[in-house]
DNA sequence: CTTTTATTGCAAACGATAAGCATTAGCGAT
DNA sequence: ATCGCTAATGCTTATCGTTTGCAATAAAAG
């Protein structure tokens, strides 16, 4: 069974919390960090078994939870009935999903700042989170369907 | 039982798709242009059923999906575990959600059209739809804080 | 008024997620 | 090292929002 080795700044942030590190949790927060991007729960879930074959699905989501609580993991809400998870990214970043083939693609953009900005000012609110999300259709799709 | 007379564009809609006008249908059409915004499944259910009370929940849903798919109701995908419903608006707005208390406030934004041209072309997508999504603390939440 | 078939209401099924509970295992203190 | 406290796990079962199967009903076209 390989051993993963977390980040110290990880580790102190569930400590502070009063969480402990366990081995599943490790495994789970290595999947998300290492970054295939937009797992949903049971893709992490299945990555997961490949290296320990006995973690339970309650598990996945029980720290999928608390990831997300402590401000490790981000929960994404696309169209689909169930969500998504990704690492709390260092430069923020939204996403682009094709209707067609069903592809994600991240993309930056500074507008969406001066957007949280504005907002914040015009509505008196104290913003902490943006979302944008786009759909469409990607350049192959958009060929196929001529 | 008070008829609802649906305005002609949306019996249009509905019969050069090859569905029909029912009693039902134009309740829920009725309710979600009235316009309360952001109504869930089941607010729209407990609304429909004080006019209706024979009205099934089921119904209710089959009809969500049919007006989105025809595009004369959006979908939303806030943060919560279930969906919400607008009649689609003239004017394309998105939606600040308030941490504290829940509220929904609305607001139009210019620079989600220049986003969506930006990165439109960045791409090389056909983008079909844009959704910003805020989260934060309103004024109020704000202060109690203190 | 008949015929066709979309639509309904009901009940049961579904998928994603959460919760209850006894057992295990981190980890700080001994 | 090892003890004790309690967070965390795996299992099973529950919950929630939503969908589906089906027989009965009712739009709408002839």
């Amino acid at each position: 069974m390989p051993k993963v080795q977390p980040p110290q700044s990880k580790l102190q942030a569930l400590k502070s919390a009063g969480l402990r590190m366990t081995s599943q949790r490790a495994l789970i927060l290595d999947i998300i960090s290492q970054g295939q991007e937009h797992l949903d729960a049971d893709e992490v879930y299945r990555l997961a078994r490949e290296r320990q074959p006995s973690l339970s699905l309650s598990t996945v989501y029980r720290n999928l939870q608390a990831l997300k609580r402590l401000g490790l993991v981000k929960e994404l809400h696309f169209d689909q009935s169930h969500h998504h998870y990704e690492a709390k990214p260092k430069v923020e970043h939204h996403h682009l999903v094709c209707l067609g083939c069903g592809k994600v693609v991240e993309f930056g953009c500074e507008l969406s700042q001066r957007m949280r900005q504005e907002i914040a000012r015009k509505k008196g609110f104290e913003v902490t989170g943006v979302e944008v999300h786009m759909t469409g259709y990607c350049a192959s799709c958009r060929r196929r369907k001529e």
